[in-house]
DNA sequence: CGCGGCATATATCTGAATGATATATTGGGA
DNA sequence: TCCCAATATATCATTCAGATATATGCCGCG
């Protein structure tokens, strides 16, 4: 996934630009809680990235609360400011596709039961990722009043809706010209016991 | 990206179950030419896989060209094709998002110029995707006879061509909800030269 | 009151993966 | 003939995820 320059630089400075001074704990909070349908960074990264903007002076210590509960809060600099800008103003590197599923769905043409068992993976991800961003999507209405913020977050989340929609349609479609058990529609009750999870 | 096992082991041996005895080079050359658009692998990850995957017996030498033009070929074993299906059985582990376009898209919210360059590349890379699906899928079409293997390769392109333009249907959206110069739809002709390409 | 579990907070390591670079050789086209 | 693209493999630095380790404060439950 690295093109040489590391991408975890610049979600580190957006996060402190859109949020204020933040510690490493609470960026990668951020990054979990608000924009996970589209990014995400561990901590074995976030820390020493942040150790990194430190020593080029693109943030800074905001200041650092001693004690037991000692925790560093981090300020983008102004010098931090340009560097995020100047990237915001280059074009995204296309992403390296490696989606799993796809794969698997590929590969299992002699296998119709495990073909059948992607497809319905397929479904309920994007079911339950349809939920989350509507719920989302309520929050940031409610919560974020700048225009050009709400805007922008929002655009975010319609873009994770209409992809999960356009995994359904796949899974619609697939159901069409394969010929599937398809085990959706759950026409009327118990017969729950069909699908056993495979523990891997 | 990786969650301990490789996926690039399965990958591989995939590529060899579909297509039949092949060297390291021709197992990438065929990942980069047939499903591109939804996986993708380094030969500085495919030569020390397959070492390994010799190693334990899941792949064997076919036979070894010897002379200047050496190259070894090689072949999918039994264990390879029980270690294959196995892993087929098993559920998709859910891709970790990183989705640079959106992320700049998100943080470009004070750029209208920026966030504008990035809907149009956007736009672009969906509508070349979309021409390089159409043509793969004329490939398989033409030269895949067994059917099944013939619906499962055409139900992979057709998620690429979904997804595509579920990033079309989003520039649309994006381009109403801001309010873009679009300088999509080109109604005539040439003011081309108004997009200078950044260089990063 | 004590104790367990969860949130806060940071550090470190392994293994996976990309992309670049290096090194040969062969065949075809200008 | 000469150069370039394709064939073929190997290796390296860097990036990154995910697991694990290590503290501590706080809250509720019995």
């Amino acid at each position: 996934m690295p093109r040489h320059p590391s991408t975890s630089r610049f979600a580190i400075l957006g996060a402190l630009e859109w949020e204020g001074p933040l510690s490493g704990y609470h960026i990668r909070a951020w990054i979990k809680g608000s924009v996970s349908h589209f990014w995400s960074e561990s901590f074995g990264q976030v820390y020493p990235t942040l150790e990194r903007l430190h020593s080029e002076r693109l943030i800074e210590p905001a200041h650092t609360e001693q004690g037991p509960r000692r925790a560093t809060i981090w300020r983008i600099t102004a010098a931090g400011r340009a560097a995020l800008a100047a990237w915001l103003r280059t074009p995204a590197a296309p992403p390296t596709p490696r989606l799993e599923w796809l794969l698997k769905c590929m590969l299992s043409h002699h296998d119709p039961i495990a073909t059948a068992a992607h497809v319905n993976g397929v479904q309920h991800a994007a079911e339950s990722q349809l939920r989350a961003l509507h719920a989302a999507a309520e929050l940031v209405t409610q919560q974020e009043h700048d225009p050009r913020r709400r805007a922008h977050a929002l655009l975010t989340i319609a873009a994770g809706r209409l992809a999960a929609e356009a995994r359904l349609a796949w899974v619609a479609e697939a159901r069409r010209t394969l010929e599937l058990d398809t085990e959706s529609e759950a026409p009327s009750d118990a017969r729950r016991a069909s699908k056993p999870r495979t523990t891997p």
